[in-house]
DNA sequence: AAGTGGTCTAGACCACCCC
DNA sequence: GGGTGGTCTAGACCACTTG
């Protein structure tokens, strides 16, 4: 591994585990690059990492400041950036496949993803049940070209360990929109909604790998009283 | 200004003018340094900016290519960050001030920021209308040690460009939960919401300045049909 | 004045892509 | 093999904080 990588990957674990309380300074940056015998740049962009997962925040004249992350249930541990969906694997949670076949792009698909009309895609419908209550339907397609099987067994575990792990896909980045939006009866008898719940909140992402290439769209609907989506922002001045 | 950063300004101009046209590569590192006079160092920080804000995505061994935003309306402009605020900010909206008074911190309150009870704060109640619809209701708490005077004509333009501009803060960081609730008898009547409507999107932040202080909470209650949050996510591998 | 982070440089070597 | 981005270095100067 990079030597920045596991310079922050140790101070992220100093950090969680107390050894650098919250509200302290961190070792100066001249001081870190002597410990870890590395090149004070090393050592900045280790601590860039910390700045961008809300672990810290540098001072000039000062230090670097351990920020207190438990205001909110902090989404922390590294695993962020695709939050809700790794928030739902946290908790104590089932995972059921609806559905899962091989299906032709429609044009509404293509017009989102780009995809040729007609090409072949997966289809997967699953439901997420929260502490005995369904909470999550997740409604994915893949794009068949880059993702050639899906099998049930892996896919009702973990679909992003099986793209990354099994296929060693590399995912890159997602653009993504949350709105609320009118239920459907499919989705009524899925969550085992009440009469008077008329709404879900829904996330739709489209998913990219390194090379730039879509291979993924997902709508995520949620019950209202179990969507929860936490973010760390940063202020970005032009 | 600093170099990486008008360098960042400019490419930014150049992809959002179609000068660099999406999917295609911008010049090379090498040859951007010598278009510009820089190090090689000094241009990857100008592409990591790039890169945060969505707008390139590097392949190792080949370039940096121009991604494509406009899958989702995506929200550029380097104006992100504070996204929701800003999105409101564009379309044609009117800002009315309900409330704007000194009180004291409660105990709850107190225990979201950190402020010590019964310490002063401004309690601000706003209300945006978008197309003559009332659409959003924002409560803000402001510490008033940070913030001793708050013009209503200044806050029913723009709260943050008051406090950036006016008052020379430095605004960095904040925490953000996204949650849907039930609705409450003001909160109906201020929003004009029929009988059939029970939730509403309340987005809660904990805002930071530079120096980690804690200056500001707010809540953002949203109508469900006016809610739309927008994001680019990076996936982060540790 | 001393120490901190912020910026910038010139050069090195590596991993990857493509011809 | 030549070009690309990824990492790392040693050193420089500046801006800011604190005593």
């Amino acid at each position: 591994m990079n030597k920045f990588k596991e310079i922050y990957a140790d101070l992220e674990k100093k950090i969680l585990s107390g050894e650098y309380p919250s509200n302290t300074l961190l070792p100066s940056e001249k001081q870190l690059s002597e410990m870890y015998n590395v090149s004070r740049e090393t050592i900045r962009k280790a601590l860039n990492l910390l700045i961008n997962t809300g672990l810290i925040q540098k001072k000039q004249g000062k230090g670097s400041i351990v920020l207190d992350l438990n205001r909110f249930d902090f989404p922390i541990s590294g695993l962020t950036s695709f939050k809700e969906l790794k928030d739902s694997q946290k908790i104590d949670s089932v995972t059921k496949v609806i559905e899962i076949k091989k299906v032709a792009v429609s044009p509404t698909l293509s017009e989102k993803t780009g995809w040729p009309v007609a090409s072949e895609a997966w289809k997967l419908v699953r439901t997420r049940t929260i502490n005995g209550e369904p909470a999550i339907i997740d409604i994915d397609y893949l794009d068949a070209n880059i993702v050639p099987v899906l099998p049930e067994k892996k896919v009702s575990q973990s679909l992003y360990d099986f793209l990354e792990i099994d296929l060693g896909l590399e995912i890159s980045y997602a653009q993504k929109e949350i709105t609320v939006e009118n239920v459907t009866k499919e989705v009524r008898d899925l969550l085992e909604l009440t009469l008077d719940d008329n709404h879900v909140v829904t996330v739709k992402s489209l998913v990219y790998l390194a090379d730039t290439s879509c291979f993924e769209y997902t709508e995520s609907i949620h019950r209202l009283d179990k969507f929860r989506f936490v973010d760390f922002a940063r202020r970005r001045k032009v």
